[in-house]
DNA sequence: GAAATAGTGTCTTTGAGACAGTATAAG
DNA sequence: CTTATACTGTCTCAAAGACACTATTTC
């Protein structure tokens, strides 16, 4: 059997959807794309995660699809991009047995052009607090966008990840509004920033006035493809724990 | 279309592979099965990760048939299982574009059986150790068992995942053993006692005896769906920080 | 000068690490 | 008794949290 000739079996459907997030006006949104209403496409209408099948001619691997899929709706290159699981099963999708690769991605709104690629009617941020609200996302994809945000806000407290949402340099001060917007609440300044710096992932880039009073010093990452792991959560956890899904 | 029909374009393959952990004879294990030596079977007489296509019929969603795959080769009905993440793309599988969902799981090594389901000619546990060494495994799944193995390190840092090597009750020098044998590094036994006993996910079940001189408290696990989590990790981290993928 | 934002210093608390000590069993 | 293993106590250290303080800019 050679690639592309049916095996003697029914295949799944594949799909890779994508959770990118990026911190506009000062609220955490994620990245949806409007259905269509074309006969045949099913939620016509819903809104979605951005994603689609898997072209077996295009795509050389799950990881160069989602990027692919990146690329095509906002523009950005080099992204953060991370792998958040798969989702499949007989009912999710009305087309059949299908499962999806979903991928998040972290990406600084300034400067993002947000495109109608594909089939999509529209494309437009939502601030994740409205999920619950808005009208239900098409497929699992409401199941899909919370594991996301859970997912971040975890990494959130020991992990550099929201570097990623600024362009650089950026300021201390500028990071910590990030952390706080992802986790939604304040943190101290002066052990903030000793755990920045400690981390060792910044690297100085002179001051950067005219944001404010006084200049703050700028910095960027010293590997934008490396993740800072700190030795401790921002608070100790006192949430519930995660459920095992034996 | 409705489930089984053939779409207008072609699909990837579609697999579920397993990364099943246990402490053997004090060392860490995994589960491998030798691929049948059949014409036309990719792979022939190589040892590989248990799991295989996703049965459109038989399964009802991914988790399910990891869960229908661990009890064929194990007989294990309630693992520790957890998704770790897709591989997926053009060459992975000579037999054509390929994407494969893998799930890791944690038994107990008292009581498995092993049994050769399916069409693999033997089952058998292999030492993490001794992966390099060995020949080679099948398809990508060398890469695979190396991202299974170190997800389990990072999370026993600070998790109680080590829990579920071990049937109940079960003392806290033995879980100690876990933790240790996972890490590959001894732990102070003082500062592992107010750990664990801090984090609650532990219920006194009486005193056992005859495993050693002096016997100790047993213990069962509060609930068995839920992992611990702790404030820190066992020593502050030092490693390298992971890459990301975008 | 006042106001605003950047950044530092000091004290307290939490929990890990090291390690010595006590407790309860088998022989 | 000795030995082995279970368990506790005490001291030190690293880093977070709280919060008061100083520094540098705009107005």
């Amino acid at each position: 059997m050679t690639s592309g000739d049916a095996p003697g079996f029914a295949l799944p459907l594949t799909t890779v959807d994508l959770v990118i997030f990026t911190v506009l006006e000062g609220h955490l949104q994620l990245l949806l794309v409007e259905r269509p209403d074309t006969s045949g496409e099913p939620c016509p209408g819903q809104w979605a995660l951005p994603g689609g099948f898997v072209d077996v001619l295009k795509d050389d691997s799950l990881i160069s699809c989602a990027r692919r899929k990146l690329f095509e709706k906002t523009g950005v290159k080099s992204p953060y991009l991370e792998q958040l699981g798969s989702w499949g099963s007989r009912t999710r999708d009305p087309r059949g047995w299908s499962s999806t690769h979903v991928y998040f991605a972290l990406i600084p709104a300034k400067g993002v052009e947000l495109k109608t690629g594909g089939n999509a009617r529209a494309v437009a941020w939502r601030p994740v607090d409205e999920l619950d609200s808005g009208s239900p996302l098409a497929f699992d994809h409401d199941e899909i966008a919370q594991a996301a945000l859970r997912r971040l806000r975890d990494k959130v407290e020991y992990t550099s990840l929201p570097a990623f949402l600024l362009v650089e340099p950026f300021t201390l001060p500028q990071l910590q509004s990030m952390y706080e917007v992802v986790l939604g609440r304040p943190l101290d300044k002066s052990a903030f920033r000793t755990r920045m710096l400690a981390a060792g992932f910044l690297q100085e880039a002179g001051f950067l006035a005219g944001q404010s009073n006084r200049p703050a010093m700028g910095y960027r990452l010293l590997d934008r493809n490396k993740t800072a792991i700190f030795p401790r959560t921002f608070s100790p956890r006192s949430g519930a724990p995660p459920d095992n899904e034996g």
